[in-house]
DNA sequence: CAGTGGTCTAGACCACACT
DNA sequence: GTGTGGTCTAGACCACTGC
């Protein structure tokens, strides 16, 4: 049956003045005003949906691993068709933030999916059939609390001199040291991060950010440039001084594109490389 | 108004026994066995016809740059709703296969677009506001003929000892030698490629490449290493042998994934990055 | 069986570009 | 104005999952 007049009227003005459409039905359970404030006026529905499901999955209301309501309930808590919400869960599903699931329903997309796990890994054996492509050994040298220089408080968004923790650790592939890493993390998301617990959880450690400290990253930046290790490096990961290295500079981002995670590592490529897809 | 029926009866039986449809009105435009014969069986209409496409672009019945028929058309010449098609043009877009310009129309997508010139290269300046990212300078040193090493000849797919092109170049950013790079590209295709007219003409090579001969690089893979370069090598790029090299080994492909280009280039990193953005 | 996501259709209207 | 892609809706049916 075609819309009526009256029906295409409603869906012009809900596209376009949000705010000014009468109370709806969903008893309170999103507000319309909010809506408008967070998102541009004038931007389509779907990514009108789609930033508030964001906000929802922002704000812990729908754990990773979780299932989220299904298009249906959405659309009825929306107040919009079956179809927008499917566009904004497409969208949101391409990112990475999403994984559906046929017959089952949508869910939160986590680091501990089998499907996931280390997918911001991109270092790979030169001969994919023979080893392993995930660390077999995972050593942490320390784990320490600082200060942050104006560089580092500048990258994470953070207040110069802001507390961070400071962790260095090596990671082996086939038993042999491969990877010399650093990371910095804020120190008030992760409050309580230990040597003990990073050196005895399971899985990647995203999967332990996002359980633990109910941080997610959901995308990241990387820089790469060709170096040579310094004696103590070089050390660590048990090669000549002279041995040239990846050096992969890391800036992870959480929900919001809020950045959470620097990261500087050493790559030794003899046995590995670093596999990137053009599209 | 609902469908009948009869007419989702007709949807099914499309969907799943394409074979078996009465004769379509389109003139034979298209050939619903071919159709059957190119892709799985059972899959779903938008894939079929996402299929067809791509023949008709691998065809070249559309070139780069060029219109393609709106939606309604091809809709018309498929046999399927606009919506279908809008499904299938909407993926081959986010391939960058297709190029959607509202208002205007859907067009094969192009290494000379300005939008995507050069989407290949990774390298960019560290400072990114002082430089530009793209090279400012180009010198041919080589393109001579030679015969596949059985290596090459796999990776392109050929057989051992078929005609190749061997080319070598360096790439300047702001008159400092920076990338020292040697292609492998099939004889055949690329008949009467010479040093002069790699040395002069205008913007990305990979759009020489399409517009001479037909040949448009739609996705790549690279292998990342940190390397030495030799004294031959290093004295092309102005530097001490010491100095570490990104190597980045390239897998180019055409459509249909035929691959086209094997490309080794060291990038001098000192005043670049490679930058790769993970999702 | 019911519930979920996946596909397909038909039709309305909006936004943009050209003429 | 006409034609293009972009958004939104409503409704049908398919495919998969698990009770």
């Amino acid at each position: 049956m075609p819309l009526t007049i009256a029906q295409s009227e409603n869906i012009r003005l809900c596209m376009r003045e949000p705010t000014q459409l009468p109370e709806t039905l969903n008893g309170g359970l999103f507000d319309r005003e909010a809506l408008a404030s967070k998102v541009p006026a004038f931007s389509p529905l779907y990514q009108q949906i789609k930033a508030l499901i964001l906000q929802s999955l922002n704000a812990g209301e729908w754990k990773p691993g979780e299932m989220i309501p299904s298009e249906f309930e959405l659309a009825a808590r929306f107040q919009v068709s079956q179809g927008t919400v499917r566009k904004a869960v497409d969208e949101l599903s391409q990112e990475h933030l999403l994984l559906r699931k046929q017959g089952k329903g949508t869910f939160v997309a986590t680091h501990s999916e089998e499907k996931f796990q280390y997918r911001f890994l991109k270092l790979v054996p030169n001969a994919e059939s023979l080893s392993s492509s995930v660390p077999s050994q995972r050593t942490i040298v320390w784990c320490k609390k600082a200060k942050a220089n104006p560089e580092i408080a500048k990258s994470l968004q953070l207040p110069p001199g802001c507390g961070v923790l400071q962790i260095r650790r090596i990671l082996s592939f086939a038993c042999v040291p491969t990877i010399l890493e650093d990371m910095v993390l804020p120190g008030d998301a992760f409050k309580g991060l230990s040597a003990e617990e990073l050196q005895n959880h399971q899985g990647p450690t995203y999967a332990l950010f996002e359980k633990t400290y109910g941080v997610r990253m959901v995308r990241a930046q990387e820089r790469i440039t060709a170096v040579h290790a310094n004696p103590k490096d070089a050390q660590m990961l048990n090669i000549n001084d002279n041995t040239p290295l990846l050096q992969v500079e890391r800036l992870a981002l959480t929900y919001q594109d809020k950045p959470m995670e620097i990261r500087r590592a050493l790559y030794k490529t003899e046995h590995h490389h670093y596999r990137n897809d053009l599209n």
